[in-house]
DNA sequence: ACAATTCATATTGTATACAAATTTATTATA
DNA sequence: TATAATAAATTTGTATACAATATGAATTGT
């Protein structure tokens, strides 16, 4: 999720990140109807591009028949069983070709997380996984991990001003593994550090 | 990809269906460039339809910016990479929540992968893999698989009429894995069967 | 002959119109 | 009062119009 600050060029991006935004702060609630002409006058272009956005939207899981998605835990389940998958192997590519630059970002990310602030450390932490993600230099993965971010966040959304206890060490953990280039064992801890990410989220869902 | 034959009913699947088609029996050959009003008219739709079909075919990777994609090694290769995980997964998942019918259903596969001509048996091994992957019964993967098979079919294309020595035998051994309730294994031997295909794949493809 | 510039054409992005389908409200009937 | 039937309204799917962009061809100057 290429959360960008400048503001969009397109009816249609523009469109699909204001109403992907109503939807992850609560504005359009979970369970709510779509109508598409009421989202034009709100965001101010024609249907046309909030039809696109909608089946962006749509592909996202955000939206299923036109009902904003209403967050269960089978279906948080279902998409971290997905994501573990995926960045537990992202983390073991990432360990074998990573660059000095990408190693630099990591550290830098852990740093972040103990010394910034709330919201910089919010940042911090999304950035070091998605370092890792990316240096997993396969585009289709990454296509395919960014797609998810959305229903992750939405589900998580009432976890994510907390700080699950010892996230940063994991962190940590995690960039000391990569940078010796321990690829099993980077993957394995990711894949632990996402089942407790997961297991924190349950706690507060139910 | 459900190659569904009934005839879709609204113009959007029916313009994705065609478009998909077109481009995946080579009628519009890879690299072309993919103009609206020509397959507007193609597919006797207005552009509206047409677009949605586009963008859906973006998502699926088939289209990247306006052309039709060019089957490169680098990607067949990340496809696979990520095909392997999930299907790996998925066979995982089966092995320990198969119900009797799946099971019939992938000795049925089996079956017709000895006994049935060559149009049987290319649908009864593609049909082995839907059932193993509908068994995990995690619809998020489920999708993901699904929008992967468009662009590995393209890539196959030349391949696919071919038929690999051990296919079946291994297709017969991971069902009775899973059949064993062995999920260790059976994600082994998926990874592997897997991974046979993609190198079997390369071999033409070069 | 080749690069830069201008003009013409093709193509896309967006808005809008309208009919078909769906939903909601209203009335009639048991 | 509850249920079925009908009508009104909303909402969607599709086509089309038109302006903004992008593409490509023709023209000019070097």
């Amino acid at each position: 999720m290429e959360r960008n600050n400048d503001k969009p060029q397109n009816a249609s991006l523009k469109a699909y990140e204001s109403i992907r935004d109503m939807i992850l702060n609560g504005e359009i609630p979970t369970g709510a109807r779509i109508v598409e002409d009421k989202l034009a006058s709100i965001v101010g272009v024609s249907r046309t591009p909030i039809r696109e956005a909608i089946q962006r939207l749509e592909q996202e899981h955000l939206i299923v028949n036109k009902l904003v998605v209403k967050p269960e835990e089978k279906e948080l389940r279902n998409s971290f069983q997905v994501r573990i998958l995926l960045e537990g192997y992202s983390a073991h590519c990432a360990a074998m070709y990573f660059t000095e630059h990408d190693l630099e970002s990591l550290s830098e990310c852990v740093r972040i997380g103990r010394t910034g602030s709330i919201d910089e450390i919010m940042k911090a932490n999304e950035r070091f996984h998605d370092v890792i993600v990316q240096a997993s230099n396969n585009p289709i993965m990454i296509d395919m991990i960014d797609h998810m971010k959305s229903i992750i966040y939405l589900f998580r959304r009432t976890v994510i001003s907390h700080n699950r206890p010892f996230l940063i060490d994991e962190h940590e953990k995690i960039y000391q593994t990569i940078r010796a280039r321990d690829a099993e064992n980077a993957e394995r801890m990711m894949k632990e550090h996402l089942q407790a990410d997961l297991d924190f989220s349950l706690h507060f869902i139910k």
